[in-house]
RNA sequence: GUGGGUAUGGCGCAGUUGGAAGCGCGCAAGAUUGUGGCUCUUGAGGCCGUGGGUUCGAGCCCCACUACUCACCCCA
């Protein structure tokens, strides 16, 4: 028996109509919203991670999934959506259309890390990028999508956390007064974060070493060090949030662990998910395109993970949709009637009316217990009574009630 | 990468101080029924995670490995 590589999962067909759902409504959103699907392939270049990403981050340090192929090209599956997209974006030259390009996608991503619950190595992300705005609104849009989005799902109680981690250079003088602050502490961190405290000092800020938080209560904080453009964006933001009734919460710690950001992060955070609770994170990342070769160009964006959006939606219990089941079951009195069921089935099914008749070579009763057990709506019965006179006894499954109805009947039945 | 927990039919679980592998659900066939649902009968399906050890004898005790799982870390 070879079974499933750690990590992964199938997504089976009871299930498959929960995936659907979500699918759905987030077509459905972008559609409103008026972002438009952007694909991109699920490897790239190595190198797009490493300067996209960023190489002092966990993700590319240690998770990614890369081999050579046989042409002697390192390659790697992608570990996050936005660097393939930016990668697009600059390749097709997509900054001369009309600014902003609003895009969306429904991709797999790939981690190698230890699974644990809301954790695994192939998950499946709904990210939204807007490229080509600066604007604080376009900051806003994005997450207000996501806010919606969760809202027509039906799930309350996420926290929206937002912080703003400073252009490049408000943040290199924010990234000097805290190395210079934890210098002063260093004896307090532990060994993780002694070493990182030259390479990636924001980091420490997330720390949940007990000893380094007591050294970050004290910790200078970014806002303050904010440059006066920033400044004035991150308040835009937040009124831009306040008009629209998004709450938030400003939390001065958080940090991303992608090096492309720059000014507004932000996610949305659940407790009820055991220890992994960020279902949806983003921010502003106004360097990346450069950083991959293409003209400065600012954008925004999130990534929302949808095995942690089920999983959410499953322990809060809010209705998910129904599994698709194919609305009418024909079966023949007897054998005899095996090819009249066969022509019923083909004529419903052109009219696009999903209907099914047995394959099994069941017996009639058998038949019927099957048709109840699938959980078919309805039932036709055909034999000699049916054939000669045209009309059919369509049987309602839940309350057996009948109805008679010729053929033309029933296709107008089921559009009703 | 570091810890903890778990491993018995498809799924959920019992299995006493070591002494013939069980139950519920599901699945399949049949009986009954107004053409299904309720009920009844029958059946299929297990190398008890793998490999060693202790013992007359191991699902149970010991060791190793593997897988799964939860948490750290990190992130969606």
């Amino acid at each position: 028996m070879i079974n499933i590589p750690k990590g992964t999962k199938d997504i089976l067909p009871q299930e498959s109509y929960k995936w659907h759902y979500v699918e759905n409504i987030i077509r459905e959103l972008s559609h409103v919203y008026g972002l438009s699907e952007i694909r991109t392939p699920t490897f790239e270049h190595t190198e797009l991670f490493l300067r996209g990403v960023g190489d002092t981050t966990d993700i590319v340090n240690k998770e990614m999934y890369t081999f050579t192929d046989k042409g002697d090209r390192s390659i790697t599956l992608k570990p996050e959506g936005t660097a393939g997209v930016a990668r697009a974006y600059v390749e097709n030259g997509l900054g001369s259309f009309p600014q902003p390009i609003k895009m969306y996608y429904i991709t797999s991503v790939f981690r190698y890390e230890k699974p644990q619950t809301g954790r695994l190595r192939e998950h499946h992300q709904f990210g939204v990028e807007i490229f080509g705005s600066d604007n604080p609104l376009a900051d806003v849009e994005v997450i207000s999508i996501a806010s919606f989005f969760f809202k027509k799902l039906g799930i309350e109680g996420l926290t929206l956390k937002i912080n703003n981690i400073g252009c490049k250079k408000c943040r290199q003088n924010y990234n000097n007064a805290l190395k210079e602050y934890l210098m002063g502490n260093i004896e307090d961190l532990c060994p993780i974060c002694k070493s990182r405290i030259n390479k990636n000092p924001l980091r420490i800020l997330d720390c949940k070493e007990l000893s380094c938080k007591k050294v970050i209560e004290n910790a200078p904080i970014c806002t303050d060090f904010l440059c006066p453009e920033c400044k004035e964006h991150k308040e835009k933001v937040e009124r831009g949030l306040n008009s629209l009734s998004i709450e938030y919460v400003n939390d001065p710690y958080l940090v991303r662990g992608l090096d492309y950001y720059t000014g507004t992060v932000f996610e949305f955070v659940s407790e009820k998910i055991g220890a992994q609770g960020t279902v949806c994170g983003g921010g502003r990342y106004n360097d990346l395109v450069e950083e991959v070769g293409g003209k400065a160009t600012p954008a925004v964006g999130f990534g929302l993970g949808i095995e942690r959006l089920l999983l959410l939606m499953e322990t809060m219990g809010v209705l998910l949709k129904e599994k698709e089941i194919s609305e009418v079951f024909i079966l023949p009195q007897n054998d005899l009637f095996q090819n009249e069921c066969l022509k019923m089935v083909s004529y419903l099914r052109e009219n696009k009316i999903s209907a099914e008749n047995d394959i099994s070579g069941r017996s009639f009763k058998a038949q019927l217990k099957y048709a109840n057990k699938i959980g078919f709506k309805y039932l036709i019965v055909i034999g000699e009574t049916e054939l000669d006179s045209g009309i059919f006894s369509l049987k309602n499954m839940t309350n057996g009630e009948i109805i008679e109805l010729n053929k033309k009947g029933l296709v107008d039945f089921f559009r009703r």
